[in-house]
Parts: C-alpha cells; sequence; structure tokens
DNA sequence: TTGTACGCGTTATCAA
DNA sequence: TTGATAACGCGTACAA
C-alpha cells in the first residue's frame, strides 16, 4: 500500500480511500492510484483488513457432522482440516478465468494453500498456483505430476481388479461403459480415458474379450447402452459401468426383454459413491470411491507442506473398495443366447 | 490477552507462548496463566494471529463451477457470499458440542456470521448464536422463529399443491410417505411432521381420504411401503412420496405385482433434488426442492446484517418447483382393484 | 525463564 | 479533498 501511494505521490490514506471507496477523491489522484495499483498489482490484504475493520468477512456455514448431505469429500477435508488447525474456505471457480482468481486468493492472503477438485490434464489453475508459489495439492492428476502433490483414486488397479473378479467367474465376455465429456467442460477430464486403458490391457492380459463405450451423461446413456450392447456385443456376460445415469436405463431395458441380472448378465459399477448402486433392484455390486480418504489425505499432505515439509511429493494412489454386495454378480452363465436374442 | 497477563501477573508475551507452546514456561506460571485464560474464557484472535504470523490457516477448496458435484445449496452460498466480497468456510459441526464450537467460531474471529443448514425445531446453534450476538441465518426454522432470519421450503403450500394436482387428476385415495428421524441423530428434523400435518389439513379440505406413513431411511423401506400399501390402503391410487430411499423398492415391488405407474398407481416426489426422480422408469414427476434459491437468500439476508441492517427478520418460505416431467402421473384409474387383488 | 517493543497491512479518527 | 497516526491483537527478536 505504501509503495503504491509513493508511486501515485500520494498518502497511504488516500490509497485507501480509493480502494474502499471511503471517501471522495479528485478523479485525477484517483487515476493515479488506480495505475499505480495495476502496475504494482496491488491487492489489498484481506487478513489486515479484517484486523482493523474488525470484520473478517467470512461466513461460516454450520452442517450437522451426523447427516452426510455433503459431498463426502469436501465433508472429510473440513473435517481434517479442522483437526489441526485450519479452516476450508470454499472458492468456486470460473475455469475461463482461472488466472485471476487464483492469484486473488493468494495474493489477498485468504488461503495459504489449496485443494484442486475436478483436476484436468491441463490444469491452468495448477500453473497459476506454481506461479504463485502457494502450495497445493490436487485430487486427481494433471498429464505431467512432476514435483506435484496429488492424491486420486488407483483407476488401474481397481479396473483390474473388478475385471479379475469377473473372470474369476467364468466371465470372458466384458463390456465397458464410461462417461463421454467431450465436448462438455470437463473434457480433459482424466479418469474415463485411464479406466478405458486399464480394461484394454487388463482384458489383452488376461484373454478376455473387452468391449468399450463411450457415453455422454445423461439418462438416456442407459437405454442407448443396452442397444449398443445387443447390436454389438451380444455375447457379452458382464458390464464394467463408470457411468453415473446409465445403470438404470441399463437394466430396464434388458428387464423389459427378459435378461435378468445377474443370471444372465452381471454388472458391476467402477468409482461411485457407496450408495450408489443400493437403490437398484437387484442392488449393483459397487467398487465404491474412497472420498473421505482422499479428502482427508488431500489435506493432510496440503497442511504438511503449509507446515515447510521438504518431503518428496506424496503422490498417492487409492484404489477403490471391494463391493459389500454382490447382488449383481453371478458367475457366466454357459450356453446363454446372445443379448440379441431375448425378445424385443 | 492483556488482561489474561495481568490476571496472571505476567506479561502478554508469557502467555503467547502458553497458548502457543512456542516455549518453555514454568509449570507453576503456565498454569495461573491457564487459569486466567479459562476464568476470562479467552480465545486467541485468529485473525490478529494470521497477520502477526504471515499465514491465514486457511485452506481453500478450489472447484470448477461447471460441474455440479457439490451439494447445491452450498455451491449456490458459497458463490453468492464471493459476488458480496464474503467467503465461505465449512463448519463441520458435532451437535454434542455445538456449544463450544459456536462460541470459538465467533470469539476467535474466524467468522461474522453464520448459516445453518439442517435447522431442528430445538436447535442448540441457535441459542449459543444469539448469546455471542452472531448474526446468523437458518435454512430451515426452529419451532420459535420470533426475530430469526430463515429461509426454508414452503412445505406447506408444496404439499397442498401436489395433493391439489392429484385430485385435478381425479385421484380421492391417496398415500403419504415420509422419513422417520426418531432415534437418530436427525430427531426432531421438522419436514417430515410439517408435511404430514400439512397433507392431513389439504385431504381434509379437498374431501380426500388421506393415508400417512412413517419409514426409516434405507432401501428396505421402499418394499415395506409396498407391503404397507397393498395391506393396509390398497384403494390408494397415488402416492406422494418425501422419502429418500423408498421409490426404488416401492416401483420395484409393484412393478413385480404387475402394477404399472402410472396406469394403476400415480407417484410423485415432494422436496427432491431436481435429479432424483429422472433415473426411475417412468421418470417420478419431482416438486424439486429449491436448493439454489435457498442457497442464495439466505447468504444475501446474512450478508445484509453483516452490513448493519435492521430490516425486519426476513423470514421466505420458498415452494418446491413445479414438476418438469409428469411420467409418473395419470388420471386415477377407475375401477381399478385394490392393489392386494394384484398377484404377490 | 520472562519481559519489552516492534512489526504485520490495513482502517479509521482527527486535523489540516 | 488529503495526510498523519493511532489502533487492531498477536508473534517474536532481543534483552534482561
Amino acid at each position: 500500500m505504501q509503495q503504491v501511494a509513493d508511486r501515485a505521490g500520494v498518502s497511504i490514506s488516500t490509497v485507501s480511500f480509493v480502494v474502499n471507496g471511503t471517501k471522495p477523491v479528485t478523479p485525477e489522484t484517483r487515476e493515479r492510484i488506480q495505475e499505480a495499483i495495476d502496475e504494482l498489482g496491488y491487492r489489498r490484504n484481506a487478513v489486515a483488513r479484517a484486523l482493523a475493520s474488525q470484520r473478517s468477512r467470512v461466513i461460516a456455514l454450520l452442517f450437522p457432522l451426523l447427516e452426510h448431505q455433503l459431498n463426502p469429500f469436501v465433508e472429510a477435508a473440513a473435517t481434517a482440516a479442522r483437526a489441526k488447525g485450519y479452516n476450508l474456505v470454499l472458492w468456486p471457480i470460473r475455469n475461463d478465468n482461472a488466472a485471476a482468481e487464483v492469484t486473488s486468493l493468494i495474493k489477498t492472503g485468504i488461503a495459504d494453500g489449496a485443494l484442486l477438485m475436478e483436476v484436468t490434464l491441463e490444469d491452468e489453475r495448477v500453473t497459476r498456483l506454481r506461479e504463485a508459489a502457494a502450495p497445493f495439492v490436487l485430487i486427481g492428476r494433471t498429464r505431467d505430476t512432476e514435483g506435484i502433490d496429488y492424491v486420486d483414486i488407483d483407476f488401474e488397479s481397481t479396473t483390474a481388479r473388478a475385471l479379475a473378479d469377473l473372470v474369476a467367474l467364468g466371465h470372458r465376455e466384458v463390456s465397458l461403459v464410461v462417461e463421454d465429456n467431450d465436448g462438455t467442460p470437463l473434457s480433459g477430464y482424466a479418469p474415463p480415458p485411464r479406466v478405458e486403458q486399464a480394461f484394454a490391457d487388463a482384458a489383452l492380459a488376461s484373454g478376455v474379450h473387452g468391449f468399450s463405450v463411450r457415453l455422454p451423461r445423461g439418462p438416456a446413456s442407459g437405454e442407448r447402452l443396452a442397444e449398443i450392447l445387443i447390436a454389438e456385443a451380444p455375447r457379452t456376460t458382464a458390464v464394467i459401468s463408470m457411468h453415473r445415469d446409465a445403470n438404470f436405463g441399463l437394466t430396464n431395458v434388458l428387464r423389459r426383454r427378459g435378461v435378468v441380472v445377474p443370471r444372465d448378465l452381471s454388472i458391476v459399477m467402477l468409482s461411485a459413491p457407496e450408495s450408489a448402486g443400493a437403490v437398484l433392484d437387484p442392488a449393483i455390486a459397487t467398487y465404491a470411491q474412497p472420498a473421505e480418504e482422499l479428502g482427508r489425505l488431500a489435506t493432510e499432505a496440503l497442511i504438511a507442506r503449509l507446515e515447510g515439509s521438504q518431503a518428496p511429493p506424496t503422490q498417492v494412489l487409492v484404489p477403490c473398495a471391494a463391493p459389500s454386495t454382490h447382488a449383481s454378480v453371478a458367475p457366466a452363465p454357459s450356453g446363454r443366447p446372445g443379448l440379441d436374442a431375448f425378445p424385443a
């Protein structure tokens, strides 16, 4: 602030008046000050402001820990942070001006570091945080993870595990469905291709015939998936799904045609909330995403950095948990006709 | 801090050493200081600490605004707050020590005010915030709302509306299912009884025969509901559901018995996320809870108070939105046999 | 082991 | 309309 004042040839209070609009200032001096601010990239310090004004400008969102209403990841992160004397502030960020958002976050002193959700392969927020020299931890991974702290779901091992579990039951024709984020704001989101690749690798390694489908989000994709399987992979005896909305439509169509899950077709879900499969009939076996664990690990890793840890990057992959129900999984039916043989 | 120091007969820095464990202090003096702290209820000011130590101890959780991963209410609140220069910090709170939590929140200067989620009829957080003289806004309502700012769902009008919509289609035997939170941490949660009451009133007023069921959470409740309806209210031609988990089981059982939705039975959901009904087959008509609007309104009301507004309390009730699909609703079937007449 | 005093970056009061 | 300066509440060299 003093630097701005010097540069504009005014006193520090005048700068304050301009920044806050507290008192009238001549247009000319206001302009000079604004220039100085821009040139220096000055941002008022939120902490000092809070101390001087006796107002933090922070709103607390009190939520009872008993009922899991919030995203479990967020909840775990908030809890882990508080356990270590930190607070978690929500920072919604529009991708189109990640730059400004991130620098302001750090320069104003609001936060010491950041946790990044929904990381894409090339994530601008990462660039900005690095420039700002602010510690951060990714939930997910960028393409280049050199020297970066992250925690992510171990899609590779989870996919291999899911396939292996099916293979152990005699399945030899397995289909995979993932979400297609192309053309959406989430394009560049890594998990779907990662799982596709892992699926292809694991299928090859275990001599399974793998069939892979990408479908956009939305409930319509379930029925579409059924059609595709019937037309293009009718010998499929098991479906691995990492698609939020496909399962309902899929099971509905199958049921109408007389395909019985799991007798005729096994279905498992990958990396979904634990509760996602429970509502279906039969309950879908779900390799549940370790949301709480990721939230906790990420937060703890970040706090370690904030407290000066110079340890090598935390790069943790957590596999999804094994299904708690197996109602949707059965041994591969021998001699089952192709799905296309069931009545339409 | 000075007061603590005086009372303990030491200097202010010694107090700091004790509070932070920065330097060794004789056990005796430490004890004297601790006593003074307790007696005075001293809590170190987080803002001053942040300024002096150059560390805010705040972690930012960066989430892209594009993908609605978080609770829509929370997201809307965070966004509305930032639009007005405030930040939203997540404050998970255990009901069993709401007192300590809330006072520490305010006394440490971390937050200027609070938003309360999952409000119960007698909510200790409210008592504490009042004592602390901190502005707050409820999402929901306590029993006594005298002078309290709140925004809530208008369960009364939404329930009446839902019933009226069914009545207009000729339904005269309607059943309601709500969640039973008795014996759970959420006991004392107001919405279920409110809706029951509104349902009873509206049924009476419109000459409808209303049947009402309470069931605990969990997927098992859907099948239980079906059994109950078949046994106790077989003439029901429409179900109003404000139960998170009941619909899947209900439709599954009905389908197995040959009951066709909506031909034989109409189903609507009350106060659920907009997407909740879309996954079923047919999609369940949903009176969607106005989560974003509540988040925004609550935040704006709180900020108004923080900025000194002396206006009378904001007490807003927002009805749920009309369903965007009606696939699960049809005119009441005339001459349909009782549900108990369908094959088991 | 304890105390003194300065600095953190603002806001706000009062004077000019 | 602008400037000087005292808070704001704490951390921490440095001194004792």
